[in-house]
DNA sequence: GCGCCTGTGAACATCCTGTTACGTTCGCTT
DNA sequence: AAGCGAACGTAACAGGATGTTCACAGGCGC
């Protein structure tokens, strides 16, 4: 029963990859190779899968593939000869968007890491077993759609902090202020919900995944290390209140206090202060793809 | 009773305050599961209390779901095979008032976070004691209605004071009125029920929790807190209301009749002498009860 | 005028959060 | 395989904030 969710595991593939599988038609995938046996065994399953494909025999100039709008595309490097490596960089730099699994015979630690650094996303060494080879596909092509979307998403901005997804960093002009994976996910969660109070069980749970037990200090601790390098990288500034007894609230509230003069001894010190806050607009957004290693 | 309800009834709606105690009653819930023992088991107790439940022994589009109106779900995430993920960010997506409980086998942390963050309220790992189901999605739907509520409803206004149950907090224009969680909570109370005399045992049991004892006088405490901080942040009117014997009353009354300068001839209608004189008259205004309950 | 009931202010007991320190885990380098 | 350093989570402590309880004074209803 708990097959399927452990499958998606692994790399989370299952996740937004199936949204390929109700939207199938959309998925479509190339495979540049020779070897007959493995084409024909991948094609079966690539067909009963649904995905459009095709297959090519022969190099073909890297432009055309552009025009196949592809999705992803499988590619035995030995079908390009010795000019494998120019090819592969520039279909890379032509088509960012297109996810590249190189799938070839026996190769060295040099070779792989050439091709990855060049650009493919994966490399499977023949010979192999064709599920795996649709295995990798799908995985990256989720991997790919899911950055994609990370990437549309607008950045969150509120008072001198820009929270941007797509580098799971926050900054300060160009400035990054260093977040660390926990402490940014914090700050994505806590900005997204701009102005509304979060309190600390569903911060936790979020970004946990348990139930938080009484007496777990985790949010509190990050909520502070959050606060140092806010202030750090942005003093004048506060954006984390906290909300005793409930939990925190987000909200750029600029420190230029209007008098900070004397205060007349005769008064209680404790009337002014509060947490009114000024949001910069913001757009809200549902982030997903929470998935680690 | 004279004038008092005017400026409160604008608003009257609140209705939601209530959801709480009246709650548990009716609720409808859905299993997604094929573990037939557990659905049996589940199934019986949901009966037992009496719940609208169904049971769904297979995967059923998002859509479908949306259209059977439910306060929760139980949801094995196996039963939905690969495709889980994007069935539950749909789901969420479409029915954010819904409240969806997780309850499916072994998982890890990286899957877990990412079902909680795609939407789901809770997730509990099988196997587990039904009873524990039970538990969380009562939690989860209390949950919900909560928060629902405080997203979507619009703050309560009376008078000067903005009460915004998204901030936990009050406002008079935009200076937060800084209540605690205790303070929060009452004038809610107070201000959901417009115009309603509430009696001192039910505060307390609706604030704290179980029954108040003879003698406790942690209402009396609180209700002065609150007016203090009212008076702080809004004199010139008086919101909270003593009824000798039975409780309070939540409604703002300017205290300007008086002054004819800056009155606008355009008063409320419902505003009569007879008050007139007995505000400028006594520092305290007690009023009859009356219509109570 | 006489018992209750409520308003007040303050003392007290608790709970909650801010901070710091420290032990562990994990990834990477040597 | 061992060493190292960053990132995390837990434990502990201190200072505040908050909730409760008391005692007393002033009204309220009878």
């Amino acid at each position: 029963m708990t097959a399927s969710v452990q499958a998606g595991d692994r790399e989370a593939s299952s996740t937004t990859a199936d949204a390929a599988s109700s939207a199938a038609a959309s998925l479509r995938i190339a495979v540049l190779d020779r070897d007959s046996g493995f084409i024909q065994v991948l094609s079966k399953r690539l067909d009963r899968l649904g995905w459009e494909h095709r297959v090519l025999a022969s190099p073909v100039p890297a432009e055309a593939v552009v025009a196949m709008r592809l999705s992803a595309l499988v590619v035995d490097l030995a079908v390009l000869g010795p000019q494998a490596w120019s090819w592969l960089e520039r279909l890379c730099a032509a088509l960012p968007e297109l996810g590249i699994v190189v799938c070839t015979g026996p190769s060295t630690v040099a070779q792989r890491v050439r091709g990855l650094r060049l650009g493919a996303d994966d490399w499977i060494t023949k010979p192999c077993h064709p599920e795996e080879v649709i295995a990798r596909v799908q995985s990256v092509v989720r991997r790919r759609r899911r950055s994609a979307s990370r990437a549309e998403t607008k950045p969150i901005v509120a008072g001198e902090v820009e929270i941007r997804s797509d580098r799971f960093q926050a900054f300060v002009g160009e400035q990054s202020m260093d977040l660390t994976r926990r402490e940014f996910e914090l700050i994505e969660l806590l900005a997204a919900a701009q102005g509304r109070v979060l309190e600390r069980e569903d911060i936790y749970s979020r970004l946990w995944g348990y139930t938080m037990v009484r007496g777990d200090r985790s949010v509190d601790v990050f909520v502070r290390k959050l606060r140092q390098k806010l202030e750090k990288a942005s003093p004048g500034w506060r954006y984390i209140h906290t909300h005793f007894g409930i939990g925190y609230r987000f909200a750029a509230e600029s420190l230029e206090e209007v008098d900070p003069n004397d205060v007349p001894s005769s008064l209680p010190a404790d009337w002014d202060a509060g947490d009114q806050g000024k949001l910069a607009g913001t757009h809200e957004d549902r982030e997903l793809a929470a998935d680690a290693l």
